[in-house]
DNA sequence: TCCAATACGGATATCGTTTATCCTTATTGG
DNA sequence: CCAATAAGGATAAACGATATCCGTATTGGA
């Protein structure tokens, strides 16, 4: 049970988009080259942003993508959501109803213990991703990167951004 | 990212263990029965049990598997790491290492923030599975199943214990 | 002693998902 | 008008999950 490889890279795509300055967009063809990352194939993890409405786009040279909310506003937990689906980790096949000794047409009061036990994990990994924030990330991200680097890479942001 | 179907038998079969009277096994033909799972398959999953020293095994006939604890000493957790295996869920592919800025040579300090954050979430799932034992389990059931069907199912059961 | 039932592990096949590429279309700034 | 872009469909390769089959070793019971 791997998450894609898409989830990081739309996580480190919304990271420079919450860098950008208001309203500016920045293209897939850029942030592919910053993260060293296949266009073609970055662009559907990047269509799957703006189909959840987690970005703008803009088509037409200087186009691309920006933030649809400010980045406190958006979480980890939306960010993956989009790219993985919404789907719990764990499906309930009820296999319990192939039981033997049950009596004919019963039927379930509600959901067997093993998947609620199973579902709850989830929600408690879904409510440790809804408690980050991508400027929670960028927070993060500052404090860990050089200074140096840091200003580097803005600047090679700003050269490309629409 | 869907755990594999394994997971959830392999949980079934243990709560069936853990009702099982001391020292008695209960073979993979009677629990393939018992859930309606085809039978070779399910062996996969009940080897990987073995493998991680949650149940024990014994040949010949009237042989099968046993749980090598008492249902209190073996959580979600163990079940679910025998089945999936130990690895988080976030693989980090240091993309950030990709990034055209960076001088060379240059080597990170510790993990990314982006990695840290997911693997926290990771590290809640587990948390929540390990926070349930198969002895909480078959309480949970005791107080879901009709008491008729119950009983039914440990008579079948008993039936086929080795 | 022999037989039948079992766990175990290797080999193989099938299927679906992930990863990846290619191409067409519509849009838009210069 | 042109070039750059997002969007999305079609396709294929690679991989893991699912599933089956078979051979081996072990063991309880006849």
């Amino acid at each position: 049970m791997i998450l894609k490889s898409q989830v990081e890279w739309a996580l480190h795509c919304c990271a420079i988009l919450a860098g950008l300055p208001d309203g500016r967009y920045l293209s897939t063809k850029a942030l592919a080259e910053f993260h060293g990352l296949p266009k073609e194939y970055l662009s559907k993890a990047l269509q799957s942003l703006s189909q959840a409405r987690l970005v703008d786009s803009t088509l037409g040279p200087s186009g691309g993508y920006r933030l649809s909310r400010p980045p406190a506003e958006i979480t980890f937990l939306d960010v993956v959501e989009a790219v993985e689906g919404k789907e719990r980790s764990f499906v309930c096949n009820n296999i319990r109803a192939n039981n033997p000794c049950r009596p004919e047409g019963y039927c379930d009061a509600g959901p067997c213990a093993i998947a609620r036990i199973m579902w709850d994990a989830d929600e408690a990994w879904r409510a440790s991703l809804r408690a980050v924030t991508l400027a929670m990330l960028v927070q993060s991200l500052e404090k860990d990167v050089p200074p140096a680097l840091w200003r580097e890479s803005f600047e090679w942001v700003m050269k490309r951004v629409g």
